[in-house]
DNA sequence: CCTCATATTAGAATTATTCTAACTTGGTTG
DNA sequence: CAACCAAGTTAGAATAATTCTAATATGAGG
């Protein structure tokens, strides 16, 4: 068995840019480049998105890489925590991760559940009191929730 | 068996200020205005609330008022939809409802799970942006999420 | 190559919520 | 009042998203 390990193609020898970039990611934070999280990291990589545990996991299903569920939840956590992904909290049942870590705002289609990025620099925000005695703000969010009509 | 109904205590006639008002209140909201509901009403009348199902229903067993957890979050449901309440998304696993309507946003401590009115007239949002053809601005949610710091 | 701390995994467990199908009840009607 | 029935309530099962567990695999260093 060559150019394969456990019942995964691997291309033998050159890697791509692109995985050396989420090679050297991963490193800087931290997290050891394993076949999983350089694949997640890959498939997250190339343009901002927005997704759920189960629909990365599908994903990387359909893409031959072998993940199980558990290892899909720990790696966005672990992205989430390393700063390179941000939690977007707009439905109370399913979680969603942003691949945009810059300082934005969403607005949330509550019939299809989808998320739309609005650049950082629209949305303005003032006058935000300050926090309780002993409390620091963590950040701001603000969620556009629209429907058709 | 009298003076108890059900197994609930009941004052025999005399009706507080408090429950007519809640039945008034069901009752302009098209809901029937039965024991549960009317009970329910009454424990979120007083001040301003934020509930979820589960706390409101042991809230509810507490003061020997005989309700499931089902009805509980169909109550919550059709209290919201009546506009009666307010659902507040800031955690993805846990559902509140704010018995304050009117529009104001909130501090949320992630650490401790806790919910802080901002008085609607504090936080200014200007500049957000027209939603997409064919979708309409349903509200704009602005959560200031705090921690210890 | 060996070792071992770190990762991954399948499947069970947990949690919040919704569904189902049977049983009440409140409001009406005769 | 007595019976009726649509609307409401219920216990418990079902679902869905996520986390946990305990066993196995793997990557990096010696």
């Amino acid at each position: 068995m060559s150019g394969s390990r456990n019942g995964v193609p691997v291309k033998p020898s050159r890697k791509s840019a692109r995985s050396e970039e989420a090679a050297a990611k991963l490193k800087a934070a931290g997290l050891r480049p394993t076949r999983q999280r350089l694949a997640l990291a890959q498939l997250l990589g190339a343009e901002h998105r927005h997704v759920t545990a189960e629909a990365l996991h599908e994903e990387a299903k359909r893409a031959g890489v072998p993940v199980s569920l558990a290892t899909v939840y720990n790696t966005l956590h672990q992205f989430t925590h390393a700063g390179l992904l941000n939690q977007v909290v707009v439905d109370s049942q399913r979680s969603y991760f942003d691949t945009n870590t810059g300082s934005h705002q969403h607005f949330f289609c509550e019939e299809n559940g989808e998320l739309i990025d609005i650049p950082g620099d629209t949305v303005q925000v003032s006058k935000v009191p300050p926090p309780p005695k002993g409390m620091a703000v963590d950040r701001v969010d603000v969620v556009i929730r629209i429907r058709r009509g």
